[in-house]
DNA sequence: CTGTTAGCGCCTTCAC
DNA sequence: GTGAAGGCGCTAACAG
């Protein structure tokens, strides 16, 4: 990379010339319009084509009103959240004409503002905000001069459009699969209970209890996300409770900490005790032994819907307020069979 | 969100006349200009707070030939690596003026031929390309109009300027510290021989064991990045010769495998035993037993650099060509311990 | 100290 | 099909 050896980038006077047109003429080519003769747009689409011509959105959003881009604002940290939201939005956008920009503002406030001040400064045409936790997060207002919707983290302003997982449900369908599957004696080791997440997932799972005539075996743990806490509760839960044929866990790991224990005071998994955990976190559960069934949140079809309702915002269509739940997915593994007998 | 509702983003313009003086006071008060009577300052700086004015960065850019955006364009799916290159690129940038938007191609390279215009056409000021392996990849060429970096994942033209870790370093600084423990008969569990990574850490660490004196034990095992090879390669390893009295592995997620196996078959680690990793994935390291040592790429250090260094060519340096390494950096936990007796 | 004027770079529309 | 004009939001000259 020598210095100041940097070219211009190609103009659309340089494709006009490149054609033998005028620049309006090229415009006029480009975009499709009726008033230019076939052969003459041929020629210039070529020529486009050659010098790898891409029109300025800035100008062109100078006039148009509108760039063709989308940000996501994320204080996801690790990335594990808004990857796949990422990805369902720009499966959303097609290969089109539409961009994502993704920001991250780690979690701090400032940042976040300065982030958000940058994108709304290059005129996006809308924003997805992504939080790493469901639990509600301050609203940005409406008063951005975009549509915004919220993904994963809900506004706490009814009067946003947020789009979250249904944790509530992913409970109940975790739980009724280990009821199906001949369970009766069923422990709780969740998360931190300061997470939204915890607690519904418990409060979904405990529905399903209650509709089967279940009582759930001892307390509901919580503890923290780790792995660690998943070892240390199972060893507690297990020396109160051996009758226990299912563990419900928070999250994948402290699923793989539960398995990590029950391997050491020798219990069989599934066939003694059945094993779920949440978040279908591939690494953990394609890795564990046996691999571990989960709830996928469909992170993906989340960021596809938060797309398509920035899009239909856009058309000025009206897209609604409040919190849209998208519903989990069941993922059966070798954690979980039907108890023998 | 109403639909049409959306306004017009407040201008320079909205706040003079707010403030009731021209654009251009406006535009000297709001930067700091001292051509400015303090009372009139102080009035535009109330109407634009009360406004939420946000200076239009294109408008801006316009003028001065840069619109404080730089790229980052990626093909790692996960974002494992580029989420912590995306934040030491940030830290290069500061709480300033620029602004790092992400897109990832998702090793597509029509997706990433799209992002690519996208960002060009928006006028991006220079551009950093993060590749998930450490392999060369293809180059975007040198007519691009703006400075390219290429970070983790090195560009196959050598008049390109990359960026990346130096992994016979970090197998060096590895096998080093297992033989500064007094470990003799020490095993390498690796990666995917496909990649680069796997084959410059064992050319490393067989670079160490040279200049010790030692001879590692059995043949280095290559197979693929995950867990259960560890515990395989593991089972194998440890079945031909169960004098080993240290494992080097190609990642930390073969590592947890090999912990696993040593576990099984009631082996100790740290003290019979002693495993290394890579990466330094917290979430693998940190919940192990005993906790893993890795060796830590320094990430977010490479982002920064790589920003600096598209800073650097943006300022007409000469940034230079070719393949810049950075240094690793041990990270020593439980599972190394300097051998009993 | 403040207002006016003239672009920045690029694209599009409006007359011909 | 063309050329000229106009504009986006902002800033730097310069004039008042």
């Amino acid at each position: 990379m020598r210095a100041r050896k940097i070219a211009r980038p190609t103009t659309l006077s340089d494709v006009a010339r490149l054609a033998g047109v005028s620049p309006a003429t090229a415009s006029k080519a480009l975009n499709g319009r009726d008033e230019v003769a076939p052969a003459t747009r041929q020629r210039v689409i070529d020529a486009a084509e050659r010098l790898a011509f891409s029109p300025n959105q800035l100008a062109k959003g100078l006039f148009a009103g509108r760039t063709g881009t989308v940000g996501l604002l994320t204080s996801d940290l690790e990335g594990r959240f808004v990857i796949p939201i990422l990805m369902g939005a720009e499966d959303a956008f097609g290969a089109g004409q539409v961009n994502a920009f993704l920001c991250d503002a780690r979690g701090d406030e400032i940042r976040e503002q300065h982030h958000l001040r940058a994108l709304l400064s290059r005129r996006i045409d809308g924003l997805i905000v992504v939080g790493r936790q469901t639990d509600p997060r301050p609203s940005l207002g409406h008063d951005l001069g975009v549509p915004v919707v919220y993904a994963y983290a809900p506004s706490d302003d009814e009067t946003d459009l947020s789009i979250t997982p249904d944790n509530v449900e992913a409970g109940r369908m975790a739980a009724e699969h280990l009821i199906s599957l001949g369970r009766t004696r069923i422990a709780q080791i969740s998360g931190d209970r300061s997470y939204a997440a915890a607690r519904d997932r418990v409060t979904g799972a405990n529905q399903a209890f209650k509709a089967a005539g279940l009582t759930p075996v001892g307390d509901v743990m919580f503890g923290d996300w780790s792995e660690t806490w998943g070892r240390d509760a199972a060893a507690a839960m297990l020396a109160q409770h051996p009758e226990i044929d299912a563990v419900l866990c928070g999250s994948d790991q402290i699923s793989r900490g539960v398995l990590d224990h029950l391997r050491d005071i020798g219990r069989s998994v599934p066939h003694d005790v059945a094993v779920m955990g949440f978040d279908n976190w591939l690494v953990l559960t394609t890795n564990a032994r046996p691999q571990l069934s989960s709830i996928d949140a469909n992170l993906k079809q989340l960021g596809r819907t938060a797309a398509e309702r920035v899009f239909a915002a856009l058309d000025g269509e009206d897209i609604g307020t409040g919190i849209e739940l998208t519903p989990p997915r069941l993922v059966i593994r070798g954690s979980t069979v039907a108890r023998l007998g």
